[in-house]
RNA sequence: GCGAUUGUAGCUCAGUUGGUUAGAGCGCCGGUUUGUGGUACCGGAGGUCGCGGGUUCAAACCCCGUCAAUCGCCCCA
């Protein structure tokens, strides 16, 4: 006789259950909530798209395309990715479902999401984002309005302390280009004095250096050429325009001229709220401006900036503060004798269309539910037992509480056998 | 893809230099005690020691491989 295998959970794959699954959907809910606040219009995106869309939007050439991506073949022969992020699933919504006519177009959506990745503390293979973009908006009033709204929600989560909002510009097109250039030749110089990873770096993705956690590149870093040297006139003054609006909301943040994207479509402002206290995962809440993407997907060019959470991240920072109460249990039955069977069935049914949180012990053996009833913590305990052909019922816990459940249960211990 | 650490009961973990039948606490099930109570005691079920191979008279323990978890590196849309 073959022994059945019990399937393994898929590598980098959560189950979410008890206080963390609570800390999740605190989350989502407080997400939901601020959103409205800020009139983001909600969206539910597909979980797959055609692999183009993100292969277009990332470059065909990127790490993250080539290995980083769940792609698969369906049975038409057309590669589909699973969604790596929202935000080019959004963007090939906005072309090719008109919704350009609704611009500057703020939506909201939250969901799983997947990437190919070696799993650690705080990251999964599935995991789980918040995202808010604005759609053509040009201005830079859209980005301080995506940052406050972010800001708020941090606060209202009750894990704003110790997290910090960095900011930077990447300027324009010519600007980012320019600052670019720069860099490689700084870094170019003293190229033997890179950390290896570096030194690829230099190839590859020259503005990573700038973020490297090698005391090597740090030295190095110290010196190089800042954005700041390279942003032209307008750039300069749409930073400006951003910083002045976060500070007239309210909104703290601190300059991290380090701070860069991977990505060419990504222009202005760029930022992270980070914490010291995710380990390696640091970044809680992260995005910035993406006005070169639309034309990447083969639309008119079009403003746009965004940003994504991840809600595991997020959760464990609201577990850590202690932020999730746990719902009470409102009444716990306890049938001592099996003949209370239907008086407690009944009792349960309408303390629940009362209103109630309500379960019951009923299995086991009898003299043993009482104290089971007792773990599990509830405002009430209703003791259920039999005596003299009678169901007998006992009420324990604070008397206005006492007082509500017995107007429900009484009339039904008194209606008994009629 | 790379490195470090860790895999023993449902959970948290012991398990000595390799040595008889692998243990504890919690949880679960049953019984006794108490009898309007959160008590105590007794008993029971539950283990391919992650998986595969090797060394050995003998492996949970040593060696190799593999899978997984955790943390970090790379990457981070």
């Amino acid at each position: 006789m073959s022994r059945i295998e019990t399937p393994k959970p898929i590598r980098g794959t959560q189950d979410i259950f008890g206080a963390e699954a609570e800390a999740f959907a605190h989350v989502v809910e407080t997400f939901e909530r601020v959103r409205k606040l800020y009139r983001f219009r909600r969206v539910e995106m597909p979980v797959f798209e055609k692999t183009e869309v993100f292969s277009r939007s990332l470059g065909e050439t990127t790490d993250v395309v080539s290995k980083e991506m769940y792609s698969f073949l369906d049975r038409g022969d057309e590669s589909l990715t699973l969604r790596p992020e929202f935000t080019a699933g959004i963007a090939r919504a906005y072309l090719t479902d008109g919704w350009q006519q609704y611009a500057p177009l703020k939506v909201a959506t939250h969901g799983p999401l997947f990437r190919y990745e070696r799993p650690q503390k705080g990251r999964y293979r599935q995991f789980h984002q918040l995202d808010a973009e604005i759609i053509g908006a040009a201005e830079p009033q859209a980005d301080v309005e995506l940052l406050a709204m972010a800001d708020q929600l941090l606060k209202e989560l009750g894990i704003a302390d110790g997290v910090t909002l960095q900011l930077n510009t990447l300027g324009d097109a010519e600007s980012r280009e320019a600052w670019r250039a720069a860099l490689v030749e700084h870094f170019r110089e003293s190229r033997d004095a890179l950390s290896e990873d570096s030194q690829e770096r230099l190839e590859k993705n020259p503005l990573r250096i700038l973020d490297s956690k090698d005391p090597r590149d740090k030295a190095l870093v110290h010196n190089a050429p800042r954005i700041d040297d390279f942003l032209s006139g307008e750039a300069e003054r749409f930073f400006l325009q951003v910083t002045d609006g976060l500070d007239a909301a309210g909104v703290a943040w601190t300059r991290n001229a380090a701070l860069v994207r991977g990505l060419d479509y990504y222009r202005h402002t760029a930022f992270e709220f980070v914490t010291d206290r995710l380990g390696a995962q640091g970044t809680v809440l992260g995005g910035g401006r993406y006005d070169g993407l639309m034309e990447s997907l083969g639309g008119a060019p079009t403003p746009a900036v965004g940003w994504a959470a991840g809600i595991e991240r997020l959760a464990m920072l609201v577990t850590d503060a202690g932020r999730v109460a746990i719902d009470t249990l409102d009444v716990i039955l306890a049938v001592e004798d099996d003949r209370a069977l239907r008086v407690a069935q009944q009792s349960l049914a309408q303390l629940r269309r009362a209103g109630f949180s309500a379960d019951m012990i009923a299995s086991g053996s009898p003299r043993k539910r009482f104290d089971k009833a007792v773990k599990a913590d509830a405002r009430v305990i209703l003791g259920l037992t039999h005596n003299e052909d009678q169901v007998v019922r006992s009420l324990k816990g604070p008397d206005d509480w006492v007082e509500k459940v017995d107007a429900v249960v009484l009339p039904l211990i008194l209606a008994q056998g009629q």
